[in-house]
DNA sequence: AGCACGCCGACT
DNA sequence: GTCGGCGTGCTC
């Protein structure tokens, strides 16, 4: 009687043991299938995992396989690997990693029927390579000489140095070794010009895209083909790093810094961290591009006293005719008076626009009216009652709204504490912004872009049009206007309330704060437009605003990662954080001081556990969160410590109505 | 995760 | 006297 042990989608760190029916004889070569198992009284899918001679469970009690599934090739040792390097290293079920990576339509039982699949893309008109500068001509033949083998590196370019192109040739040489190239981006629908672009180079590579809002069926088909290795080129979101590619020889992850590459639930990955796992896995070379890197990266290429991680590429030089970076000014604010937010110089700016029929850009990275209401007379403030933010004013439809939680009431006719009508809105949001604006420049055609007046894709994309058909003089936005689309007519980008992120508790708000400006000051000015940014500051000398003056961003991340380095702040030293949630703080704090105390610390000398600390923001859903700091100078050690400690946590999971969730070193919070 | 079993409050 | 709440524990 032969067993089978199966990987099944349980949130338990064990498989299940079934027997193979007799008809049957399972071989090696059969691990990596999928089976229906009967599960409960229900059935399953799960994977062979393993033919063991024996199991630890009483024979007489084992199920059998009611089929091995054989409409799809075993999943390859390599695959394995990588959900075994995820479940060990995020500390995530096996089995779940596992299922969860495949798309639906495998992992279900009744998928629903495909229609038929529609015929593929229309061929874009090929397209020949431009020339290359001198620097992209240095990175390329680097990267060719280094030859086979895993080596990752960083491929740092400003704007318009031409990464993209680079990336192209990488992929042709790629593929002319008979090899399949991953590409991953950070999130899809901002960047149709990519994927045009690949799509016009490699007409015949058969080009798939893996990102979630695929349908179910076009997703399972776009992994088939990968897997099966019709498809030579994935060009995906984080989801995609999954996909198994038996002939994958090149990964390239764009814009790495982006924190579109961490899953922020179920198991919490960086995609860009599984990448460089899975390429030096298979050995095969990675790419990492980006014109603002994270500072985890930019140091593995540029720390001198460990040994480089990575190989540091740099492109300088514009390789698109004519593009210029934008000059961009400080405006200290601390000079004049501003009116209702804005500085002389700025409004000043936006009038030429309007005047020579240019757009502007004003970017604040807070919707809304107002941040926060308040009671002139006894200091009440609108806090919202469900958890512990601030209900911020939305003017627009008369209501205070949780940023955090989504919770919703209308606007108080007089103090909710004291009575007092004279109830003020304190501090603004882009919906002031814009108000203001309408009636500083009654002519000009004003538009607010943020999440709530995009917030379905339809509404986005209308607006978008409008912008790029130039249909509006003044935009006022939040992040969401910072990536992806460029505006040929805009040559003006303001930024409102910066300042905020430079003394933010968040120790990752400045690098956040950097790649953004960045990223909207290339907003400005494209094509043969000179474009200006114009930041509005009370730290004008702050190093952070004066090495964007000058596009500087070595200078900017050495100067943060020897702040990192002083207060002891990865990447020089290793994170985990272990949040726990439930009805009463006084049970979650109870679970994370008794997690605290469970390993034996004298084991684990260079692993220090902090304090449990109540969440700021938390009682989301009637749920009282807190989080507990893990931290150690080596991830050696940091992993170590989770590996055991996690047993004993999962033991907490299973007896507790508790929730808790455990996140590895690229920390959000 | 599902799903069952099991033991205490408001209903015919 | 039953219906049903969700707390606890198991699934090969």
């Amino acid at each position: 009687m032969q067993i089978a042990r199966v990987a099944l989608d349980v949130p338990l760190h064990r498989f299940f043991d079934y027997l193979v029916s007799e008809r049957e004889t399972l071989c090696a070569t059969d691990v990596g299938l999928r089976v229906l198992v009967p599960f409960g009284r229900k059935a399953k899918i799960g994977i062979i995992v393993d033919l063991p001679a024996s199991s630890d469970f009483p024979i007489a009690q084992l199920k059998s396989i009611e089929t091995v599934l054989r409409d799809l090739p075993a999943l390859p040792p390599d695959w394995f690997r990588l959900s075994e390097f995820c479940a060990a290293y995020y500390q995530a079920p096996l089995g779940e990693v596992m299922l969860s990576t495949l798309p639906a339509g495998l992992r279900r039982i009744d998928p629903p029927t495909a229609r038929k699949s529609q015929s593929l893309l229309k061929l874009p008109p090929p397209q020949e390579a431009p020339e290359l500068t001198a620097e992209q001509k240095t990175a390329l033949a680097t990267m060719a000489d280094d030859g086979k083998g895993f080596k990752a590196y960083l491929l740092h370019g400003v704007t318009g140095s031409g990464k993209t192109e680079v990336y192209l040739r990488l992929v042709e040489t790629a593929l002319l070794a008979g090899q399949q190239v991953l590409l991953l981006v950070p999130e899809i629908n901002l960047t149709p010009q990519l994927e045009a672009r690949v799509a016009a180079r490699f007409p015949s590579a058969g080009l798939v895209s893996l990102h979630s809002e695929l349908s179910e069926a076009a997703r399972t088909r776009n992994w088939r083909a990968a897997f099966e290795g019709r498809a030579r080129i994935v060009l995906g979101t984080r989801l995609s790093i999954f996909t198994p590619m038996p002939d994958l020889g090149l990964i390239v992850v764009d814009e790495e810094h982006d924190s579109s590459f961490k899953q922020q639930d179920g198991m919490r990955y960086s995609a860009r961290d599984v990448a460089v796992f899975r390429a030096r896995e298979r050995g095969i070379p990675i790419v990492l591009g980006s014109a603002t890197p994270s500072l985890e990266s930019w140091a593995n290429a540029t720390d001198s006293r460990t040994p480089a991680r990575y190989t540091l590429l740099t492109l300088h030089e514009r390789a698109v005719e004519n593009a210029r970076l934008p000059v961009v000014q400080r405006i200290d604010t601390r000079l004049e008076k501003l009116q209702n937010g804005f500085s002389g110089a700025l409004l000043l700016a936006i009038e030429k626009r309007l005047e020579r029929g240019e757009q502007s850009l004003v970017f604040l990275n807070r919707r809304g009216y107002a941040p926060v209401l308040t009671c002139t007379c006894c200091g009440w403030i609108s806090h919202c009652t469900r958890c512990a933010a601030n209900l911020v004013l939305h003017l627009a439809d008369g209501c205070l709204r949780c940023h955090h939680c989504g919770f919703e009431s209308r606007v108080p006719k007089g103090c909710p504490t004291c009575g007092n009508q004279d109830i003020q809105a304190f501090g603004r949001g882009t919906q002031q912004l814009e108000v203001v604006l309408a009636e500083r420049f009654p002519q000009a055609r004003i538009l607010r872009i943020d999440r709530d007046s995009a917030k379905s894709r339809k509404q986005w994309e209308a607006l978008v049009e409008q912008i790029y058909r130039g249909e509006a003089d003044i935009l006022v936005g939040t992040q969401m206007l910072a990536k992806g689309h460029d505006f040929p007519k805009l040559t003006l980008v303001g930024a409102l309330g910066a300042d905020a992120a430079l003394f933010a508790a968040d120790w990752r708000a400045p690098e956040r704060l950097f790649a953004q400006l960045m990223q909207v000051a290339g907003r400005a000015g494209r094509a043969a437009l000179p474009g200006e940014v114009l930041i509005q500051t009370q730290f004008p000398d702050h190093p952070l605003y004066a090495a964007l003056v000058r596009h500087d961003y070595p200078a900017f991340a050495n100067e943060q990662l020897k702040e990192r380095e002083q207060a002891g702040f990865p990447p020089y030293t290793y994170q985990a954080m272990l949040r726990a949630e439930a009805p009463l703080m006084a049970d979650t704090l109870a679970f994370l001081t008794s997690a605290r105390a469970w390993p034996q610390l004298g084991m684990h000398g260079d692993v220090m556990l902090y304090d449990p600390v109540p969440m700021r923001l938390a009682r989301r859903a009637n749920l009282e969160r807190a989080q507990l700091l893990i931290e150690s100078p080596s991830r050696r050690a940091l992993q170590n410590f989770l590996g055991a400690w996690g047993v004993a946590l999962n033991a907490i999971k299973a007896t507790s109505r508790l929730r808790w969730h455990l996140e590895v070193d690229p920390l959000e919070f």
